[in-house]
DNA sequence: ATTATATATACGAAAAAACATATGTGTATA
DNA sequence: TATACACATATGTTTTTTCGTATATATAAT
């Protein structure tokens, strides 16, 4: 993985914080991430969309849903940026890890995260 | 530092480099920058101006240079995440660390890097 | 004082990224 | 087959970022 590449991945708060509530879960689908996130469809969308194309996500679709994870493929030194990322921005997550345990009506996957 | 000014600040290359060969050698000079990134004046001296007033990066005045370093007081996660990317990145930063050897000229305080 | 060197910044242009809205696709359910 | 839901993508626009050129500042040397 480029590391301009992979940092450019990270430089926006919607594809950030994707991507570290999906390490926390350890798999979303779209509309988790927009209760969690509070923003639009197609805005979480188009930024999954991108992290997917850089190789930072895989998907798989279940159902009527569609599930991201972190590509277990990504370099382990990308990986380690983004557990000691996660590990030191409590904060930054809070608001949407609350909207997350609050979302009415998750898909049956749910893991327990509250 | 919100983590979204951190990676906004690494998400290019001419940054990016800069941070990284900074860390490596310590301290360097706009003009050994320049010539470790074949990159004219202003667009170094730009991209510094940048990351110092994203406190990544502190300056010191000696006679006509102005040597750049890494601000000390960054935050722990962030000095490693700057750590471990450059630890597993020596291709991306080989050929500017070659010309930075090869520059002659280089600031008396210049330390020994090959 | 004048000139040279190192660096910073201002400015307008160009390129890239992000956006909202509208629409398309795929799956489930009635 | 028709409707509803979850998600993806296309399109045109706006915003942000990056850039080159020109110019300003600060130190050093003559």
């Amino acid at each position: 993985m480029h590391p301009v590449t992979f940092f450019k991945a990270l430089a926006d708060e919607t594809r950030l914080k994707c991507l570290l509530l999906i390490q926390r879960e350890g798999e979303l689908c779209v509309c988790e991430l927009m209760a969690a996130l509070s923003e639009i469809q197609p805005k979480v969308s188009r930024h999954l969309a991108q992290l997917k194309k850089a190789g930072l996500l895989v998907d798989r679709r279940q159902g009527q849903w569609v599930f991201y994870r972190i590509n277990a493929e990504l370099s382990p030194w990308c990986q380690q940026v983004l557990a000691r990322t996660s590990d030191d921005n409590d904060i930054f997550l809070q608001d949407n890890l609350r909207n997350l345990c609050q979302m009415g009506g998750r898909p049956e996957r749910a893991k327990a995260c509250c």
